[in-house]
RNA sequence: GCCCCCGUAGCUCAGUUGGAUAGAGCACCGGUUUCCUAAACCGGGUGUCGCAUGUUCGAGUCAUGCCGGGGGCGCCA
């Protein structure tokens, strides 16, 4: 409907233009809903883009605009100037009630687009090493880019969720010799290092303590799921370990342990993915080889101090980068180079990766490698998200990776459950810092807890809907129903709001921007609650049949609406609450 | 020192890619009602949009410079 008024608009001002002899195209036109209310259901800035080419005042293009305009094909029932020289649009009386039917009609698919037309595209996110649990920061990033898939599936896209990791390297190698220590430690093998030698980095590490010595590592993991590893290879083994490698069973161990809690933590908020993709598995296809060789052949690889270097200067950046170290063992930038490539090669449209903003420095890098080896680095796209801390009682909680004392995702699930979860951490936009409050996430008021606000919105369409099979009123035919009975204020606007919905949408994919939605089904329910409480001016069922057929029928076009966007975000719409 | 992000109501934050009188939630203060689900609904905002220049019909939005907060700048990942 929206797009119908602004191509009439448009051929409009472009009659215009040509009696005035100017056949240049015109850009910039919108044709949006203002802000207030009361100007309208549309306005178009149109005559204030001509105002300076045709050197007349806006407000007087804004009548020969009126007038050209006529009434749009039928669309439109009132134009107006108003302020500088904006028009604002009054749809014909009908137009609202017929977007209800429509959306009826979609049923489920309202707010669908193909404009994904199908392509394969990749999301890329979590990617965390099994070193330990989920934290609170992994929590946004598997939220934020579990959404921005849903959000391109629903855009047409034909989208893949990859979840990266290295088990490898030497962070490994540091978790393996973390779990020997606590086993040789429980079976009374070795002494555990002082606490004050831990809480400070400055601290002497003594290498033995009461006769025994201490085996954990410097920068060793400190949480206590090291321990309950273990303590599970104790059960599982007995002492038989006690001269295994920290690099072999111990490591493995570890490995699985964590990546199998991983995964269920991953599972409780209702992520699914495509590929794990192994950093090993690089190597083992000879894909690093590879990659260095053609990085080799854009003649920007050079040696030195028996490194392999890459000159980035060369290709606008500001420092040179390191690929493989003097030991032979590759940085972590070549592998990630050798991953792109072999992303491109699996033939994404598209691939974004998802990443805390502590990688925002590498982002450039990448790209420019993948410049370099004469890929389109368009095609790779980043999306940063700021940290999150926790609140509560208006106090932050202080959170430590190295000492171990974040709050993990499981920790925080088990507080708020996952749609809670879900609806705190794509409330804010990626860039900004998201502190979680606690206290408002624990809140079982519906009314005031924001996540229980939106699903409690649902469940009452369902609700309206028990009450009237109870009653004996049927569902109403959305081919039978009477649309031009909605003709209060707050039923427009309501459907206005709801007709909103497949831009919304489809904005919060292009922008990779799940906010918008979360903000949109805010705006639903809070035009939705008040309407069906005020129950005097506009109760549901009403001893009009024809009437209350279709308050029925905008009952279901708001749960299409709720489902939907919750359905987007991942959280679910229950039946009743 | 250099790079990136943020700065909007008491608090937490949106702001539809430059539009009209800048909006939500939480908190706070009043009023009405006892309902389809826990009580809900209605009303109440005088904000230097961090500061300053600039760009133009028009700036919270764009550019430049400063101030404040966070992150990054390793032969760590």
């Amino acid at each position: 409907m929206r797009e119908r008024l602004a191509d009439e608009i448009g051929k409009a001002l472009g009659r215009i233009l040509e009696t005035a002899g100017d056949r240049e195209p015109l850009p910039g036109l919108t044709v949006e809903p203002p802000r207030q209310k009361d100007h309208g259901d549309f306005a178009c800035n149109g005559a204030m883009l001509l105002a300076k080419r045709l050197g007349r005042p806006p407000r007087e293009i804004a009548e020969s605009l009126i007038a050209e305009l006529g009434d749009a094909g039928g669309l439109l029932a009132r134009a107006e100037v108003a302020g500088p020289g904006f028009v604002n649009l009054w749809l014909a009386g009908d137009r609202w009630q017929a977007l209800l039917l429509s959306i009826l009609r979609a049923g489920p698919d309202y707010g669908r687009s193909d404009v994904g037309k199908d392509q394969p595209l990749q999301v890329e996110f979590v990617s965390a090493n099994p070193t330990g649990p989920l934290s609170t920061g992994h929590g946004r990033q598997a939220i934020l880019g579990d959404c921005i898939a849903r959000l391109l599936g629903n855009a047409g896209y034909d989208v893949t969720r990859e979840y990266y990791f290295n088990n490898g390297g030497r962070q490994m190698r540091v978790l393996g010799e973390s779990v020997r220590a606590r086993y040789l430690e429980r079976l009374g093998r070795a002494a555990p290092p002082a606490e004050a030698a831990l809480k400070d980095e400055d601290a002497a590490w003594p290498a033995e303590l009461g006769g025994l010595p201490v085996v954990f590592p410097r920068d060793g993991y400190q949480g206590d799921y090291i321990g309950e590893i273990a303590q599970q290879l104790i059960d599982e083994c007995g002492e038989s370990l006690v001269d295994e490698p920290g690099d072999g069973r111990f490591r493995a161990e570890a490995e699985r342990t964590i990546f199998a809690e991983i995964r269920a933590t991953l599972d409780a908020l209702g992520i699914a993915f495509d590929v794990f993709f192994s950093e090993a598995s690089l190597y083992e296809d000879g894909k690093i080889e590879e990659t260095l060789a053609a990085l080799r052949e854009t003649g920007l690889v050079y040696e030195e101090g028996g490194a392999v270097w890459m000159r980035f200067s060369e290709l606008g950046l500001d420092r040179e980068r390191v690929l493989v170290k003097s030991s032979g063992e590759p940085t972590y930038l070549l592998p990630d180079v050798a991953y792109h490539r072999e992303k491109f090669e699996r033939g994404f449209v598209r691939v974004i990766d998802v990443q805390g903003a502590d990688h925002k420095d590498q982002g450039p890098f990448v790209k420019a490698a993948v410049q370099a080896l004469s890929l389109d680095p368009e095609r790779v796209e980043f999306v940063f998200h700021e940290f999150v801390t926790l609140s509560s009682g208006g106090e932050t909680i202080k959170q430590s990776t190295r000492k171990a004392t974040f709050i993990t995702v499981d920790e925080l699930l088990e507080e708020v459950g996952p749609d809670v979860f879900r609806l705190f951490m794509v409330q804010r936009r990626s860039e900004s810092h998201l502190d979680f409050d606690l206290d408002l996430a624990k809140e079982q008021d519906w009314t005031k807890n924001p996540a229980y606000y939106l699903q409690y919105a649902h469940a009452r369409t369902h609700g309206i809907e028990r009450q009237a099979e109870a009653r004996g009123v049927p569902m109403p035919d959305p081919d039978a129903v009477e649309s031009g009975r909605l003709d209060l204020p707050e039923e427009l606007e309501l459907i206005r709001k709801l007709g909103e919905f497949p831009e919304t949408v489809l904005r919060a994919a292009e922008t990779r921007a799940p906010h918008h939605v979360a903000y949109y089904l805010r705006d639903v329910a809070g035009l939705w609650n008040p309407y069906i409480q005020d129950k005097d001016r506009h109760g549901i069922l009403t001893e009009d049949a024809e009437l209350t057929a279709a308050r029925l029928a905008l009952t279901l076009a708001v749960r299409i609406v709720l489902a939907r966007g919750l359905a987007l975000l991942g959280m679910s719409a229950p039946e009743r609450m």
